[in-house]
DNA sequence: AACGTTATCGGAAACGTTGCCGAAAATTCT
DNA sequence: AGAATTTTCGGCAACGTTTCCGATAACGTT
């Protein structure tokens, strides 16, 4: 009922030859008559036959598939980036193999057996925020898997990396608030685990140091990408003595939730506080109010990773491992005022 | 360099049995001595050992894999349906190879011989906006692959079908821009090849019916989900003599391209034009303003979707195509006037 | 005419796994 | 004790493909 289609046994037998001078006739074998070759070619047109990809990866030890797990895409990030990814792996007639961690350990570790059981060639991984034991991962590598790590990097893993200059971004970002009258400015941080949380904390940190502001603890609200975090800490931030006159969040859905909250409390954006995103939600622009934003370029992000894990695979052992930095631009809009 | 993962071979030599042995131990075979099992299980955790997932689907002619194939996935529409689907296909131990035909028929033609040469079980499918041309897909059907459509939908097509009742949507969109005063309403257009374009179509032109509006040819703008249509038609409506006082726009990326233009024009939203969407972008809320929109179950749908598929995986031939239809509500928010 | 060369092909093993079948060993029954 | 049964295991073929190796036939060379 499954499994009615043809093999290169029925092109055989109904041709008279060998299955051996079929396979020879559907690649480019050069032993091979052109008349019994195009004999050959015209049948499996006419049947419609397609090589079982399952025989020929077993029997060659290559899968032509490459894997990426990401913690989630319902956000418009990550399928940006795998847009981007799909475009390269699919030039070099590779399949995509994608999966969700949905911010979960467990599932990222499971959903790495099960990259590992597919004998992907290569994986392109954004770990989850959770994600603080890598054994699971660095066992992958020692098994020779080819591993580049976007978006959620540790430097505790090896490996080519894509990032944005998120330090710059961060910097650029505080540095506009500053600019444009903001005193009192208060960071929806990411994980401290991940560099990508790091990075933009500094940025923060060295712009207002830069501009000689004083910096508070008491205004770095550690959101860790947990829905509902930003929320609640936006919240505690308005219940303050000395609310903050700026926000500046870690990324879209950070930004998003205390968006709602600032609106919830009736409070205007930016003339009581402004907002700064970091990402490039393409809704970004339509939001009440549109967002001023650092923007990543997403597609490349997905190039940028698969380009550098075929060369690895290409490359092979004696490839090293790159770290590629995209740079992000501010885009103004409505979410800060005019400077 | 790679293929160093270790095979049931391995496991049989170091413990001096067969490989007949170890394959048994490694599933549930009934008759293995529970110590030689142990011993197996044992030495196959140590080693970290992963099953070949294309030898066991060569041999078995199975592959535990189901296909999508969407049109794209930047917008959340359909990654959100993929999240339904992923999550029943997980639960059955399967695997979800995701492709996009980018709205070109060629790229889908591509995906489908690539899904059949991946030998997937099954596949789930969203038409691109273009196809009109079905023998690539009857032809797999013919082959025994079991589809199921979503979204994009023709009655032409025998299979398995997940909707989302349109025409009550759109009727009840229309109503409630009647309900609110408006009385010359446009409707931006999907492709009427499709059922949801005319599903959408007749809601709106029995609503107005319902009302006793007049229907006006020159209202109805064939935007077909292209890209840069709708805002060409809605400028066009602007301009024209008796300007609609609401526009009905058959989904999300129709519905922003309106907005946009609409707001361009200097023209507000809604005292002047009400504007509605058909679709649930969760970004829908936080648009300038808040948009009112007849709302899908997203991860209903994927979950129908897939489980319509894997009953017809079970039942085999003797499984009759169902078509699943949801039900839509009209969420209201700040596009549109209040009643 | 005998030889070497080339073009073209078939046989067979292999990739890692499953599952049937039969064999040996261990157990139970008479 | 011998027969019958059960438990446990190994051998082997098979899934569809690739690829090495050797065989055959046709050709050209002396």
């Amino acid at each position: 009922m499954r499994n009615n289609q043809p093999t290169i046994w029925d092109i055989a037998i109904k041709l008279n030859v060998s299955i051996s001078t079929v396979s020879r006739a559907l690649r480019n074998a050069p032993d091979i008559n052109p008349d019994t070759k195009k004999a050959v070619l015209d049948l499996a047109q006419q049947l419609d036959y397609q090589p079982n990809t399952t025989a020929t990866s077993l029997r060659k030890n290559k899968t032509n598939t490459i894997g990426v797990i990401v913690p989630e895409f319902v956000y418009a990030y990550f399928p940006n980036v795998i847009l981007g990814i799909q475009e390269v792996a699919n030039a070099a007639d590779y399949k995509v193999l994608i999966m969700q961690s949905a911010e979960s350990l467990d599932i990222e570790k499971h959903n790495l057996q099960a990259m590992m059981s597919s004998r992907v060639e290569g994986l392109i991984l954004a770990i989850t925020r959770e994600t603080n034991d890598y054994e699971h991962i660095t066992s992958a590598q020692r098994r020779g898997l080819p591993i580049v790590f976007f978006n959620r990097i540790v430097d505790e893993l090896l490996g080519s990396k894509v990032m944005v200059n998120d330090y710059q971004g961060a910097f650029m970002a505080v540095e506009h608030l500053i600019q444009t009258g903001c005193r009192c400015i208060a960071h929806l941080a990411g994980p401290q685990n991940l560099t990508i949380g790091r990075n933009r904390l500094n940025g923060y940190l060295d712009a207002l140091k830069a501009h000689n502001l004083p910096i508070e603890e008491s205004l770095i609200m550690p959101c860790n990408f947990e829905e509902g975090k930003a929320r609640m800490y936006t919240q505690s931030l308005l219940n303050q003595n000395n609310r903050p006159d700026a926000l500046f969040a870690v990324n879209d859905p950070t930004a998003i939730e205390a968006l709602i909250c600032i609106q919830e409390n009736g409070i205007s954006i930016p003339e009581q506080i402004s907002l700064v995103s970091f990402s490039n939600a393409p809704h970004s622009a339509f939001i009440t109010p549109p967002m001023t934003s650092v923007v990543q370029p997403l597609h490349e992000i997905g190039r940028h990773a698969a380009e550098l894990l075929f060369r690895q695979l290409n490359e092979g052992s004696h490839f090293m491992p790159e770290t590629y930095t995209l740079d992000t631009k501010l885009v103004l809009r409505k979410s800060t005022r005019q400077s």
